[in-house]
DNA sequence: TATTAAAATACAATCGATTGTATTTTAATA
DNA sequence: TATTAAAATACAATCGATTGTATTTTAATA
């Protein structure tokens, strides 16, 4: 910071003119002629002259950084996610502060002080599977700083989000399951205060539903979904009194976990059991059988997620706005589903 | 920013003292008495103060900020690589701007321009397959910004760095091969500008000449290590004149590529073929059969990389050390070259 | 109690850019 | 050329915290 030391009193001073005419003029300012503008410019350029953003924004009483809080960086979609962020972000002129969860609400907490503490001008957030309180998001709300959810989010009043519709998808990958001759099939479910959970669960159900197919309340595991979970979720079903050969997953982890398990005690995948997961994560193209997913792209939620913040930021109507955006899923189809059928 | 309006100022003006003393006694400064502090903390946190930090950076000329250049933030190996960095940071109390250069030597330019316009007060970097020309970097030192290398860095003088020691590494995971019988030994390595591959690329040949095994150029195959390199370079190898059993790559997403085409040609895995990867990532374990690779701590590197830079940017006379740190990796053998040995 | 040194606090400038208001310059018109 | 409005520029305060120097207060000593 000391090396470039040219500040705009330099430039003044050079040219012979006010520093303030110098702000303006970089600024683009219809207070300045283009001859003045024109001097600026060259003399800036010539310097190497660097805007100091400190200054700067002190003066304008803006950070222009976002806070950003995930459950974990390393899952594909929250990574994608944070690269849609950056890209949208950068190109306005913020920064973005990059918070993990780590799925607990303690630490979900924790970061909210540490973005206040950092004056952010918004926050973007897919909360953690412990946030059943939402008192540290009211507090984001009471220091007017606005905010906005994508993937995960929950039902407080006046908020905005960016989310896929989880029931259709979730309603189109049990339809998947039932077209492809499954009859008796399970649900490996997350934590029910997520809405996301909670309405792929609502979807599964409809699912079955509409094909006449009926619901078993044992069939519907809650786990937190994690790859060791799997097999756990397998084991419980497996003491059911239900000869289960369709499994439709909240996530693919879990599914991945459930694969390799069934693997491992030889039941064969999708011959004696279908199995569809969620989000299309790297390895679900790989694994053996590939997994059937709903592919949803974190590159575009980042994106829309973090426009609508900005919107937000720049926009003081639309501060307080209740705005859900929907961003479209689709069924990749893979081995793990693609039973023959006659 | 303009809810907590609370400055040094309201406090000094309600405790009827100057806001110097207020700045000193949050500051915790020998010049001011306890009975003084006791009094400012306690009126402090009635208010809910809390510090700007624009204003106070401005008037310290520092940012507290760090950037970090990583090729893609997907890969699971920078995602805890980033975790890493996040959290030995902000314990310091640094923020981080992350930025991904997707190989892209453009676009690793021009992050480290937008950085320093950001006036970053230091540098992680990890550079992209296609950096060659290191101006952007030596432009790093004329700006007087430390910067510190971490896994992918390149040989300019006076830097420093964070790495595993990649020879070592690839002489153990080519060694293995041959204890596992493999007699022909083929190598997918990346781009030779990158110190890593080419550390890589001679641990493997020494390997060969310590078991006394033929090098054959031929049988080293440079590609930029993406997933569908991994059957074209199976491809080329399976033109030549070898019958290649054992297979070493720079890094597992090739390794997966290579896998996937043997599985698809019926070719089997370890016994036709024993493959050893590298960085095990989180689909190494997946995948069928289960792959053998160098673990490295992304962490691990994360953390000791930053505060490798922290130290450089708090202690002047280690601005320009040129310090190399190594972080240790191990073997983790799996399916994929676990190969019977009589 | 008077003197003096040390400790504590106040004053004022500063970091670099922005912005409302005052002043000067330019150009248009009588 | 004198007058006036508009355009361009200069002045000065400000964002909030920090810090070198000046001043005041306190405590120690004669």
């Amino acid at each position: 910071m000391d090396t470039n030391g040219v500040t705009i009193h330099d430039i003044a001073e050079i040219l012979g003119i006010n520093s303030s005419t110098v702000s303006r003029a970089l600024n683009n300012s219809s207070r300045v002629t283009q001859k003045t503008k024109d001097r600026v410019l060259k003399k800036a350029t010539e310097l190497g002259y660097q805007r100091n953003h400190l200054a700067s924004n002190l003066r304008k009483r803006k950070t222009f950084s976002l806070g950003v809080i995930v459950p974990r960086i390393s899952r594909h979609f929250f990574a994608s996610a944070i690269a849609g962020i950056e890209e949208t972000a950068f190109k306005a002129g913020y920064n973005v502060i990059i918070c993990q969860s780590l799925e607990s609400l303690e630490r979900e907490q924790s970061i909210i002080n540490t973005l206040l503490a950092n004056r952010v001008d918004g926050v973007l957030i897919s909360i953690s599977m412990e946030t059943k309180n939402y008192d540290h998001l009211k507090g984001l709300k009471q220091q007017n700083i606005p905010f906005v959810f994508f993937d995960r989010h929950c039902n407080i009043s006046g908020n905005s989000k960016v989310v896929i519709d989880d029931f259709a998808a979730a309603f189109r990958a049990t339809e998947h399951l039932i077209q492809k001759k499954s009859t008796e099939i399970a649900h490996f479910s997350g934590p029910q205060n997520l809405e996301i959970y909670k309405n792929r669960f609502l979807g599964y159900k409809a699912a079955l539903e509409k094909y006449s197919i009926p619901f078993r309340e044992e069939l519907v595991i809650t786990s937190s979904l994690m790859e060791h979970d799997g097999a756990e979720n397998v084991k419980k079903m497996q003491a059911l009194p239900y000869k289960v050969d369709g499994l439709f997953c909240a996530n693919d982890v879990v599914a991945i976990g459930a694969i390799q398990y069934l693997k491992s005690i030889h039941i064969k995948i999708p011959e004696d059991i279908a199995i569809v997961g969620f989000s299309n994560e790297t390895i679900s193209s790989v694994i053996e059988p590939a997994l059937t997913t709903i592919n949803q792209s974190g590159l575009e939620i980042g994106n829309v997620a973090t426009n609508l913040l900005l919107q937000k930021i720049s926009n003081e109507s639309k501060k307080n706005s209740d705005e859900t955006i929907i961003v479209k899923t689709n069924l990749i189809e893979r081995k793990s589903s693609l039973r023959k059928v006659k």
